[in-house]
DNA sequence: AAGAACCGTTGTACTATACAACTGAAACCG
DNA sequence: CGGTTTCAGTTGTATAGTACAACGGTTCTT
């Protein structure tokens, strides 16, 4: 396998994008399991809000290709649970800045705890090169496929 | 960067957990995207049909990790848009073999070959070695989590 | 000050999905 | 053989997630 480019590369691509489509089906299933408390999309958003250190709805919706109703009501969800808390800006009052709560900060270390650890369990026979070196094509194929402006041409 | 292990294991698998995150996220809208004439999903399933040549709704169930009422639905709609066939199963009654039409096999060559389009182009700047091993780690990564028996514990 | 641009909410509609209850067919078993 | 269990698929019901369109405030531009 390490001869030298045998492999064209036609089939790789085929099997890259075979592979990543199979991710994608089942990626919503896993991580239901992994965190079953929070509605998914709720539990991105507020990981972002969180990384972020606060944010605006709007960014969520940019950086997530989403519309901005479909964010207003997940925010409005994680507001209902106490997870979120929309402060104010001082400077502007059309926006809101998005900040987690305690409880939000807890819910949110419980389940990155439980998604690491499932994610260490499956790589658990992965060599430590190994592991970079994927990290670092996935890596390179997100980031390359970020430039594009994406017309939000969702299914409806 | 090429040194030696330099890379802890910690860090790699949180790298690959946050982008195949990030990727899954977003692959709902680029499906869309590449064949937006064609209910995703439902589009998944027909691949899956075709390339079985033909095959049970249960089948497909089983495969992607769905619910039958899921899967039944989803081929209704496909038999509605005249893109596959049902065929009562000869030796049991209770089967249904499912068959792409003409016109299923035509739309389904069309979103591939889009698709392809789009995976090709996404994938230009890589050498033929880097998307072999990426295609390899992908492969693993997905065959290794096949065995886990998932209590399709999705949310509702 | 008038109009344009922007932020977020709400009304409406649709897809994808699950679980539960059901019908019909086949297999098993005593 | 006849009863029970198992299997395949459908239908009822409920929910998440999403989009688009229309709207009400806010801020910026000219």
């Amino acid at each position: 396998m390490t001869g030298g480019a045998e492999v064209p590369r036609e089939a790789s691509v085929d099997v890259i994008q075979r592979e990543l489509t199979a991710f994608a089906r089942r990626a919503r299933a896993a991580a239901a399991r992994v965190h079953p408390e929070l509605p998914l999309v709720s539990y991105t958003l507020l990981a972002h809000i969180d990384e972020q250190r606060g944010c605006r709805a709007t960014d969520l919706a940019a950086h997530y290709l989403l519309d901005k109703s479909t964010v207003s009501r997940q925010v409005a969800t994680l507001e209902r649970l106490g997870l979120v808390e929309r402060r104010p800006a001082p400077d502007d009052h059309r926006v809101q800045v998005l900040h987690p709560t305690e409880a939000g900060a807890q819910v949110l270390a419980t389940a990155q705890t439980n998604r690491h650890a499932a994610y260490q369990e499956r790589l658990r026979d992965w060599s430590a090169d190994d592991l970079a070196r994927f990290a670092a094509y996935l890596l390179r194929y997100n980031t390359a496929g970020t430039g594009g402006s994406l017309p939000t041409g969702n299914p409806r």
